[in-house]
DNA sequence: CTGAAAGCGCTTACAG
DNA sequence: CTGAAAGCGCTTACAG
């Protein structure tokens, strides 16, 4: 089924199908709804390949996220992120072709593919692993890109982003721990440039209050059994601690069992703050108290700005910064 | 950039351009090489959409999932399973545009749009809570479709699907517990036709040998607070038991948390077994031995069929199913 | 308000 | 082995 075999059926021209189905406004109202009613009628769908091609826009939007990202059990803040961005899209009339990218020897070329051979309108950039060098390759195609919670860093301010204020979140743990009494501090994170911010903000806080103790420790992996194991090396050091900020609630988890199989009482002898707020801190025992990353405020900014970016040109650009939240279980 | 420029750039026709980007063979050898080098020299990149509507053939296959599965930590074995579906259709040149369906109240349209509109190629549709209708209206618009992981029921063997083996997944689990020595078992799901089979394998199993008890209990909800609150109102029945089979790692982990919580000991006072062999399985006090679904097996097999379908035509149908195997932790 | 025509960027049967 | 031409199914400037 064409627009040609419509416009047989309504005895009018395939131009005036094309019109009617696109509301324009020049076509007779009468016309309009005789032909939208007999394409109706016939379960007519529009071919999106000639659509593309007529005019340009393909109505779909490309997602990157970092591969890595998606492996364990760490996926489920980005996972969640993609599925609501999807859906957001999907309310704009806009459909999500997903891509992986790598971080490590990231082959650029697959970052701009998408755009480069039109198979969508604009991109969604997942992730803080997207380095410069990357998003400059990507800019020589097109404009139209968002980077979503990427580092904080002098470079991305140069492109359109929306993020997380991670100061603030650092902030919002150390006023916790100080305010449950806690005199012995140790924030505890990977090495990585994420949670350089998380760790300035928490820093601030912590040096307006006399009388705190405060240590960093860097934990080898991120993950669960990592940050596990990281308790058995590094167990004197956390059982003189009565207050931990550990960056991501996975390793929160990791670290609070391991804790706890040393006999240490949560939240007796020590106050765990997590961040993220993924599904499980409400499952784990204790449950963790955590930072709640919003995610609801950065979805529907990114997916409204970028269809609108798609359907009526992009005029400015976009900054967009959300504040996180503590939310507090039973770990602290 | 387009192949008349490219035509243009090596003196040729842009019959020949594209006849030597194709690979055609009646391209002279030189000459295709020639225009190849131009080609990647001036960073050419076909236009999809054009390429699209020349040929009918999208190079992107649509998968659908069921929203319901992903709103929580439950996603974790769906969200898996697709991005390694992505990964392996991107090995095959697919690129790959993820739609959500909704079990109730479905809009069925939305399931072929994407066939219709002539979006992607073929559709890989994920889950059990695919209905017969619904796949009667998809198979109205195309025959090239997969059903990944449908329940198992009559219907579904007139379609295209692969799956595990759900009956052989609850026979090991009574293998597990009966070898054990486990005497008073329960079965603990949802009523839901997707566990079904585990229960008919379990119970197959469970009557072979003399002197066990069997019993089932039905959950009212299979998320974690679910399963933890379902403890509370059960709590006499499982204090019984010595043997338990929850038929998600999910409700496993609520259960085993409500279990803990009542002063239960695991593994001594009662063995645990799950289902899925989800990330989690390992952090969970005691770690969850499971049945693990497999995994990637099940997506090079969907993945290769229904490109080499897209690609070579569908010529006969396909049916995959795969056996489940059980992993040891310590909750057993 | 409506139609005929050109064009979007490819592929491919047909001729040579 | 290569080129000219028709066609894939739309949109839209141009005429009327």
């Amino acid at each position: 089924m064409t627009i040609r075999e419509l416009a047989k059926l309504t005895n009018t021209s395939y131009s005036t199908v094309s019109r009617a189905l696109n509301d324009n406004p020049k076509v007779a109202r009468e016309t309009k709804e005789r032909i939208k009613n007999v394409a109706e009628q016939a379960g007519y769908q529009i071919n999106a390949s000639a659509q593309s091609l007529a005019t340009g826009i393909h109505r779909t939007i490309g997602i990157l996220y970092p591969y890595h990202s998606l492996r364990a059990v760490e996926s489920i803040y980005t996972v969640n992120l993609m599925q609501m961005l999807r859906g957001e899209l999907a309310i704009q009339g806009f459909d999500t072709l997903i891509q992986g990218y790598d971080t490590i020897g990231e082959d650029v070329f697959h970052l701009t593919r998408l755009v480069r051979q039109k198979k969508v309108d604009a991109l969604l950039i997942i992730g803080y692993e997207i380095t410069e060098e990357a998003v400059i390759e990507v800019a020589k195609y097109t404009d139209k890109f968002i980077l979503i919670n990427p580092i904080h860093d002098a470079w991305v301010e140069r492109y359109d982003r929306i993020m997380i204020d991670h100061h603030y979140g650092g902030e919002l743990a150390a006023e916790v721990l100080v305010a449950k009494g806690r005199k012995t501090l140790i924030a505890i994170a990977e090495n990585s440039p994420q949670f350089q911010e998380r760790i300035k903000g928490f820093t601030t806080i912590v040096h307006i209050y006399p009388g705190i103790s405060f240590s960093r420790l860097v934990l080898p992996s991120g993950t669960f059994s990592g940050a596990y194991k990281f308790v058995e090396s590094h167990l004197e050091e956390l059982q003189e601690a009565d207050g931990l900020f550990i960056q991501s609630d996975n390793s929160a988890f990791g670290v609070m069992n391991g804790l706890l199989d040393h006999g240490v009482k949560i939240p007796y002898d020590i106050s765990i703050v997590g961040y993220d707020d993924v599904d499980w801190c409400d499952y784990s025992r204790p449950a963790l108290s955590t930072i709640h990353q919003p995610k609801t405020n950065v979805v529907e900014a990114a997916a409204q700005t970028i269809t609108s970016w798609v359907l009526h040109g992009k005029n400015g650009s976009f900054r967009g910064t959300f504040k996180p939240s503590f939310i507090e279980r039973k770990s602290c």
